[in-house]
DNA sequence: GAGTGGTCTAGACCACTGA
DNA sequence: CAGTGGTCTAGACCACTCC
């Protein structure tokens, strides 16, 4: 169609009902049968119209109950410059639990960690590709539903004895027990790119068919990177915030 | 269906021939009539096959032509902390064209800019909501090829007579003219999120159809908002980069 | 003009959810 | 069970690109 597209239209039209707050969060809009009849449309065009809203992160659809207007994003995660500060880790607050006390979700997680030589990542700490790397692999919940999944690599020779060889890091997290080695944290780095998920992240953040948000940070002490944190994160459900001053 | 839709088994298949290589970059794939007969499918199913290609950004669709194995991604990073600095803005460097010249492409945009109520953005801008803005509507290219999109709000106020409301910027760019009016930047802040294209976006960005990167600049003066930039970005291509120093 | 993908129709059956 | 969305068919006409 050379002007707009009578599924486009369609698609516009409820996009306007739902950022004018005709329809609000939550409200279940008409079904594919109303929505034909409304438009004078296959069904074939109404769902081409509600795939777009849905691509957009604007509708859910749910098989045998209908379509809605998406909940807002549901985590937004602090300014990465603040939530990773040592104000905060002195306060015992690790990252994702600060989150958890300002949105005011309940947060869990699952942790597995384990060894393995450093291979690919051994250019990258400036270490041998033989020595060990401790990888702490763990998924982050949000009330219960997955909402991040991070693997994190430190260089086995800072991390020998301490608590980020167990299950539980205890308070401040991560950073926290390195500071106790002597081991100053002195700058960090996030490279965020976007893609879809793969089938296995698919099926871990459930249904949506939405794009993941991947983020590898790392975290120097001097010249030194000390820790790789690989994220991933659904792009429908997550906002990132950098903020800086001017400089 | 329970086990795997025949659309996903014609995308898997498909899939399966570009990673193994039996379909390199820019191979045109076999036409739809083609792909009909050899998995016994109708042409709505195909389609569905190679819209799931198409949203993975394996493949690009060209009207009219046919459908190609997409190319590898074209990876630009920009250091959001740096690409803004005064020190660029003293050198005459809008960040756009800082990258340019650091990553050696060619940079071109087109622009468009009008005025219009504040509205929605006037308690953003803490002003009124008849206030006027000032709409800079850019579409930024790398060789040729668009590579963001970006729509820029400021409040009338601080661009009238200037070069802000024309569609050359001058030197510095945008920032370097609210500095020659007194007005100093000091911070700045980037909310990043993740989403597909609409049907508008696939076709400015051309073809590829995976995700998006949405980011959304806000520019403080002091405890004033002076600037909202609002820019989308494909995601196949586009790494941000954002580093801090510990605090 | 020939061949490609883009949109659209009018039907059908299946799978999932909730009362 | 009724009602919803998920998949699929077999056609049709249009828009774009290239020869």
């Amino acid at each position: 169609m050379s002007a707009a597209a009578k599924y486009q239209e369609i698609a516009a039209t409820l996009r306007g009902q739902i950022d004018r707050g005709e329809l609000s969060v939550g409200d279940q809009l008409p079904t594919e049968q109303a929505l034909q009849e409304r438009f004078d449309a296959s069904r074939t065009t109404v769902r081409q119209a509600l795939k777009e809203l849905r691509d957009a992160g604007l509708v859910q659809m749910r098989h045998g109950v209908g379509v809605f207007v998406a909940p807002p994003k549901v985590v937004r995660r602090l300014d990465s410059r603040e939530r990773l500060s040592k104000a905060r880790r002195n306060a015992n607050k690790a990252a994702f639990l600060a989150e958890a006390d300002a949105q005011g979700f309940t947060p869990s997680s699952s942790v597995k960690v384990w060894f393995e030589p450093a291979q690919d990542f051994a250019e990258l700490f400036g270490i041998e590709e033989g020595s060990e790397l401790c990888v702490r692999d763990r998924v982050m919940r949000a009330d219960g539903e997955p909402v991040m999944l991070a693997v994190s690599r430190l260089p086995r020779e800072i991390t020998r004895g301490t608590a980020l060889e167990e299950v539980e890091t205890g308070p401040g997290g991560a950073l926290a027990r390195l500071e106790e080695q002597g081991i100053e944290i002195t700058g960090h780095e996030e490279i965020v790119s976007a893609r879809m998920p793969d089938a296995n992240e698919r099926q871990i953040f459930g249904l949506g068919g939405g794009p993941v948000l991947v983020v590898r940070r790392r975290t120097w002490s001097g010249d030194r990177v000390v820790e790789v944190n690989d994220m991933v994160m659904p792009g429908e459900s997550y906002e990132l915030r950098y903020a800086w001053d001017a400089v």
